[in-house]
DNA sequence: GTCTATATTCAGATAGAC
DNA sequence: GTCTATCTGAATATAGAC
């Protein structure tokens, strides 16, 4: 784009991309070799290295090529809803279709690989290679505290560590939404798969929110108080 | 136990289990290599595949030796609930209670290897190396359609279809809640903890129970029926 | 059962012709 | 920018002495 790279064939890098991509999903990392790349994509062995420098720096761009995307499509829903709220807080709904239903929807493109990327992305967050989680915790670091200040006055009478928690659980329910029939198919004997991606949104967003908004749990009783909060 | 095995150091085969359970978690199964696994044991390079037979075969016996437990502690937890309701449908939180609370007991003890195991188990659901997801698959095939009955039994008013996949995003949030801090901090930029087993299931039940009851979505209008059914 | 030494395969990376 | 050929290290697995 820039300088030196104005000569390359446009098609090499992305196709390195898109099947490494597709390959890290299937295999993880390291049981990826830039060999299964490389004859995948239908190029050269030694284009990966010339085009990226190494296979970790491969990683690093398969990953920032598409959150750059998507964590910005994230903060424009939030700024859209909160410019029509004009300073009040978000309704949780809001904050949650901002949040989520960028990412569904990115999932949902099975055309230009977004499907693929989600569901490498779902399965990162909990298998951290340490660089990764790095450059991971750096993307974010923009977005994610605008959603934490939103979840905060929008649910002013719940605890901000218990917010934290369950935008956490969140992120789990959606990974595994995402990554959707694979592991589904060990409670479901039949195949159960969801083609249209408004259909997965309308099956995961009211179990998000019904979770976020759920009532808190009974504090354990100490043995100072007499009676333990109970929640409505 | 059995025959062939009666001279064996009983140290050995468990402190390879142990450690390779562990490393597992750390770095997934292709990223753990032998000589770590030994290593980190304090046994010698050879005695994996003298005990195991082969790598492969470590990573069932590793699954197989804590998924028997767990297993059969969720059908007796299943079975106590039942027998109790005699012959009533039980409640939704009986079941979720049942499932999801004898596996955070395990990932609440940190002393025998449980908690390791529960990430690993979290971890292995998204990241399917065919012949992993074969057993796993094999292992669940007692429990799992004896818990969906009670949930069908117990949510007649869902289609079972949704029940599968909220139970499936149940798996999802209970996967990231035991994965814990590493995946939470990305959220939470301070230390978020949770040291205390019994915190975490207060902080889970409820989302897991507010998700699985929440109110159905609108179905997408179709041109054919005029009203869309509104959930409660 | 445990250990050393080794066979074999395959990984990531690079040199240098084109 | 692309390709062939190759270097170097590390992986799993095993043979065979103890």
């Amino acid at each position: 784009m820039s300088l030196a790279d104005s000569k390359q064939h446009p098609d090499t890098r992305k196709r390195i991309l898109d099947a490494a991509e597709a390959l890290f999903v299937e295999h993880g990392f390291e049981a990826t070799s830039m060999r299964m790349i490389t004859s995948r994509a239908g190029v050269n062995l030694a284009s990966v290295n010339y085009h990226f420098g190494s296979k970790e720096a491969l990683i690093q761009e398969v990953f920032r090529r598409r959150l750059a995307w998507l964590n910005h499509e994230r903060l424009r829903a939030l700024d859209r809803a909160e410019a029509g709220a004009k300073g009040a807080p978000l309704k949780p709904h809001q904050i949650v279709e901002a949040f989520f239903g960028v990412s569904l929807r990115m999932a949902a493109d099975t055309e230009h690989g977004g499907h693929t990327f989600m569901r490498l992305l779902g399965r990162t967050y909990t298998e951290p290679t340490a660089f990764v989680r790095q450059f991971l915790a750096d993307e974010y670091a923009a977005v994610v505290p605008r959603f934490k200040q939103a979840l905060f006055r929008s649910l002013p009478d719940v605890p901000p560590e218990e917010i934290l928690w369950r935008f956490h659980f969140m992120l789990g329910a959606m990974s595994y939404a995402i990554a959707g029939t694979d592991a589904l198919q060990l409670v479901a004997e039949y195949e159960l798969d969801e083609k249209d991606p408004g259909a997965l949104a309308r099956r995961l967003m009211p179990f998000l929110l019904g979770g976020l908004r759920a009532p808190l749990a009974n504090q354990p009783v100490k043995p100072k108080e007499k009676g333990a909060r109970r929640a409505a």
